[in-house]
RNA sequence: GGGGCUGUAGCUCAGUUUGGUUAGAGUGCCGGUCUGUCACACCGGAGGCCGCGGGUUCAAGUCCCGUCAGCCCCGCCA
């Protein structure tokens, strides 16, 4: 399968069994060292690096004198014989190092300018810059860390597939070119040359047309989808993003959730790690109760308590202050914590008060004596606020969703600088029983916590006909690892008229209804099974396996943060004759 | 939309705190010596719009204002 026209093996490949073999090479120089009178390649390809030697016993003169010339980065044809490396020049440290190819041919195919940006590094040498990465990005891509990255997304990819074809599913295709949808996320628009002055959109998620693909009765769909979103970007998020998507029919959660796991088990089982089954599941209202976060990473087990009760009206004024303002006392106790230096605990309280909040409280306990602000109260015993010799009290009070976000900083950056140990490696958990409705801040109307067509419980739908929006919980799921959100899903709503009543609570009246959405509504009215599904970001996920840091470590050709391509340097702007062909005018900035 | 960090040789970085002769190092590149290297070693050399624009000053890589780019965060991401 290797073996091509122009070459038997890759050089990564080569082993002491292939000593005594006559092969052929292309690969890319690495590195040359050159000793005179002998000339050593390393020779690199998508396998690996294997050592060329140039030598007079072995090489003809002519091919000798071309070895000492040739660039780094250069492609080159070798044929040469597989031979045991001399005892004391074999290197444990490479995977090829027993052996080396005896060169007697050498063909520069490729020659390469000086390279911009090093492929080859010294030991500890930092990256070039991300700028120049990009800028570059065919040599950045031919280092092995990336190489093992693309590797690695390309197994989970095929694995993905493999399992859900086993799972019944269909892998379907849908449309790039689609309608704008003006909720949600903004749409990057495509103008129309046939439709002058119309748009179609590049999808965000083919959300409607896999709901027709359960109503056109295919029961189960996914596809690896491209997905845009022009939004500003993070570290884990890239404009043009891959999810594995997919949907089934007759299902209720629990079946999505099976699915859903399946596959998460399979893919880190790819990546040589084993998980257990189920996931922990936790209500969204304790999550935010207990960690703050809609995303908890359970690796740890601190939580954040109501320390109402044990601080509520003792005289500590910002306490008393906040309560009276209807908020709560919270906090969290760290086994432990003693231990963090006031300087920490300064910075650690710096972080919380960036999320909101006036400060954070203290009491530490060291042997039998309390210390810090809290410490002052009357009757605080180190037995009544539960600490015990080295533990540490962090509190502080204001409305949940303040002190939430806040404790939930707290809550990491203490995870971190105490170093904690995990309780366990891989923590997968579903969310569940979100609210379907939230408030928007500024101005105070109810707006989709998810998306449109998201259903909610069948026990709460007299609370939406009734118009208490705030009583209606959706069935609506998200998967996170680790503290990192994975993926959403939901069971999709199927009555049209409940539908109806959904776009109407969000003041979208029925006649706006029927035109923005109503080929879902009309579809929804041809037959349409009960179905549900789930979106995981496969882009994250590779990035979590594959140790990086950065979405842009795990695709080929990611964006800057500016949404940029540098390599292509785009977007760009186009001919006014083609605009004019579009129907379109640039107005002046 | 807002905040922060960074920008000096092809690359990675010192130098900016406290303005002052000719801006350094490592690596890469070019030339030379070298038969067992693997960060080969050794000798020699070239290489700079100090991101860009403006200002302060006798004098700016260094101080001030603006701007561009990359990165990180908040908002945003149904």
């Amino acid at each position: 399968m290797t073996a091509t026209a122009l070459r038997t093996h890759r050089c990564g490949a080569l082993r002491e069994a292939h000593v005594g073999l006559e092969v052929r090479l292309g690969g890319w120089l690495h590195r040359r060292r050159d000793l005179g009178g002998l000339i050593f390649f390393d020779l690199r390809d998508r396998a690996g690096i294997v050592q060329v030697s140039f030598g007079p016993d072995w090489t003809p003169a002519a091919v000798l004198e071309a070895a000492a010339t040739v660039g780094p980065e250069s492609v080159v044809l070798v044929r040469g014989v597989v031979q045991p490396r001399p005892e004391a020049a074999r290197n444990p440290e490479m995977v090829t190092g027993q052996v080396e190819v005896r060169a007697t041919q050498l063909e520069v195919v490729g020659p390469a300018v000086t390279p911009p940006i090093p492929v080859w590094r010294t030991k500890g040498e930092d990256l070039p810059a991300e700028e120049l990465r990009l800028l570059h990005r065919q040599l950045d891509l031919r280092r092995p860390e990336m190489e093992r990255n693309l590797a690695l997304r390309h197994r989970l990819l095929q694995r993905a597939r493999g399992v859900l074809t086993e799972l019944e599913f269909y892998e379907i295709e849908t449309p790039m070119l689609t309608r704008p949808t003006p909720e949600g996320a903004r749409d990057y628009l495509v103008p129309s040359r046939v439709h002058p002055g119309q748009f179609y959109a590049l999808p965000q998620s083919p959300q409607i047309y896999k709901q027709l693909l359960m109503v056109a009765g295919f029961d189960r769909y996914f596809q690896l989808a491209r997905c845009f979103r022009d939004e500003d970007l993070r570290a884990d998020r890239q404009p043009e993003f891959t999810q594995i998507d997919l949907e089934a029919s007759f299902v209720g959660p629990e079946d999505v959730y099976g699915f859903v796991e399946a596959v998460m088990v399979n893919l880190w089982d790819e990546a040589g790690h084993e998980v257990g089954r189920p996931f922990h599941r936790m209500a969204f209202h304790d999550a935010m109760e207990h960690y703050g976060s809609d995303k908890p990473d359970l690796r740890y087990e601190l939580k954040i308590e109501d320390l109402g009760d044990l601080f509520g009206g003792r005289g500590f004024r910002v306490f008393d202050t906040a309560v009276e303002a209807g908020g709560r006392i919270r906090g969290m106790r760290v086994p432990g914590g003693a231990q963090l230096s006031r300087k920490a605990l300064d910075e650690i309280a710096a972080v919380a008060q960036r999320h909101g909040i006036g400060g954070l409280a203290t009491l530490k306990r060291t042997g039998d004596s309390l210390t810090g602000p809290l410490a002052k109260l009357p009757d605080i015993a180190s037995e009544q606020a539960g600490l015990k010799d080295g533990d540490l009290l962090l509190v502080t009070a204001g409305a949940d969703n303040v002190t939430s976000a806040a404790l939930d900083a707290v809550r990491l950056q203490v995870i971190q600088r105490l170093e904690l140990e995990p309780v366990e490696q891989h923590a997968f958990l579903w969310i569940e029983d979100f609210p379907l409705f939230e408030r928007e801040l500024e101005s105070d109307e109810w707006i989709f916590a998810h998306h449109p067509f998201t259903a909610p419980r069948p026990e709460d739908l007299p609370a939406l006909l009734d118009r208490q929006y705030g009583d209606v919980k959706a069935q609506h799921y998200d998967l996170v690892y680790n503290g990192n959100e994975l993926g959403s899903g939901s069971i999709r709503i199927t009555d049209p008229e409940v539908q109806l009543r959904v776009l109407e609570a969000m003041g979208i009246p029925r006649a706006d209804a029927e035109r923005r959405f109503g080929f879902l509504l009309t579809a929804l009215r041809s037959g349409a099974p009960p179905h549900g599904g789930f979106a995981v970001g496969f882009d994250r996920v590779v990035m979590l396996l594959a140790g990086a840091d950065s979405l842009r470590d795990v695709i080929a050709f990611p964006k800057t943060t500016a949404a940029r391509a540098l390599f292509e340097d785009s977007p760009s702007p186009v001919d006014p004759a083609e605009l004019a062909s579009l129907g379109i005018e640039i107005r002046g900035q």
